[in-house]
DNA sequence: AAATACGATATATTTTTCTGGATTAGGATT
DNA sequence: AATCCTAATCCAGAAAAATATATCGTATTT
């Protein structure tokens, strides 16, 4: 049920996923129980607007109407943003969470055989666990992770777990010489999704 | 009750009203009934998340995550574009909701005393009537007017007022003489609102 | 003056959210 | 093996939203 937010709540369970909060953190800073927001996130009920406000406020979202036809601009500068420029190379590589990454990757290669793409990840992964890597870089690497987690099981898992090796492969040569791998485009065209 | 999604709902509304759009006629749209729109409009009740989203939908509107860093931008763009450049110049002057907007400006003279800002509103509205006027042109002033409709009454309209006559302003300007009142800023720096 | 359109309200019924707490199950950590 | 954390689930009850109608006051239109 509730097709229409489902992609909001989507998104909005990915922002908390990468920046490492859990249901029950979130639920004390929203005002909300974590039973509630669990319901929320399965899709097992709707939340009410200023539920969902209070939710993705405590997770540094802000709501907004945005007229149709600018939609793929504003998709393009939150994507511009996601992917910054990563100069600051300070933070410890946080190796916890690159091992669990590196074993469900090797779960995901058991489960749904090897791939050309599961290889590209866990060979990065293993470069980037050896680098010092900024506090925006793990941020980038953790919410890719956090998708990977997500749609694992998903039926049509092949094309995320795609772009989240290239996304990977374009961090991993953005640090390796910080030299113009690409130009990344500020924000332009951006396909609308569903 | 309902502050957080105050603001949200406010916008909706306005737009709603710029596009000369009733309740009833959304309401359809929608697939709510307008009394459900009436008390959503007027804080007397708080939608549902996918309330919400059907009611904006119908608007040409999206409702969007953005991380609160980007916000100012994408409020840039979206202010941007509510005042765009206006060449085409084909519409007619809509005298109905001209006629309208002046038996207002009369009525809220004679309540609260007579004003600058709504001498120059008044000024200028004869001038709009008069003139050649694009359909996105025209959709500006009838946002400006229901806003004026909207905020008459409260307590604080001085400054709202304010602003609906400097934007009058701009527009005849613009259109006065085709030359570069101001250069309008593609999209910078905007302070936040509430 | 009568008809029409608009938005705000009223009422009654049904449905859903939301809370609170408790529990279950899976992994990860120790 | 034992502990901890996370997410999902269950249950009960209170609160609030959603639906369906109907009405009211006010303005505008004919």
């Amino acid at each position: 049920m509730a097709y229409q937010s489902e992609s909001l709540i989507a998104h909005a369970r990915e922002v908390r996923e990468a920046s490492g909060t859990s249901q029950r953190a979130l639920s004390e800073r929203a005002g909300l129980t974590q039973s509630h927001i669990s319901q929320i996130e399965s899709g097992k009920m709707e939340p009410g607007l200023s539920s969902f406000i209070d939710m993705t406020r405590a997770l540094d979202l802000e709501l907004m109407l945005v007229p149709k036809k600018l939609v793929p601009a504003v998709r393009g500068l939150i994507k511009a943003q996601a992917t910054p420029d990563m100069h600051i190379r300070t933070g410890q590589p946080d190796n916890k969470r690159f091992a669990r990454a590196e074993r469900l990757v090797k779960k995901m290669k058991q489960l749904d055989g090897s791939s050309a793409d599961l290889d590209r990840i866990e060979e990065t992964l293993r470069f980037l666990r050896g680098v010092n890597i900024s506090d925006q870089e793990m941020q980038l690497v953790r919410e890719l992770i956090a998708r990977l987690e997500r749609y694992q099981a998903s039926a049509q898992a092949a094309p995320v777990v795609r772009d989240i090796a290239q996304s990977l492969q374009r961090l991993r040569n953005s640090i390796a010489h910080a030299g113009p791998s690409e130009p990344r485009p500020a924000y332009s065209l951006d396909d609308g999704d569903a």
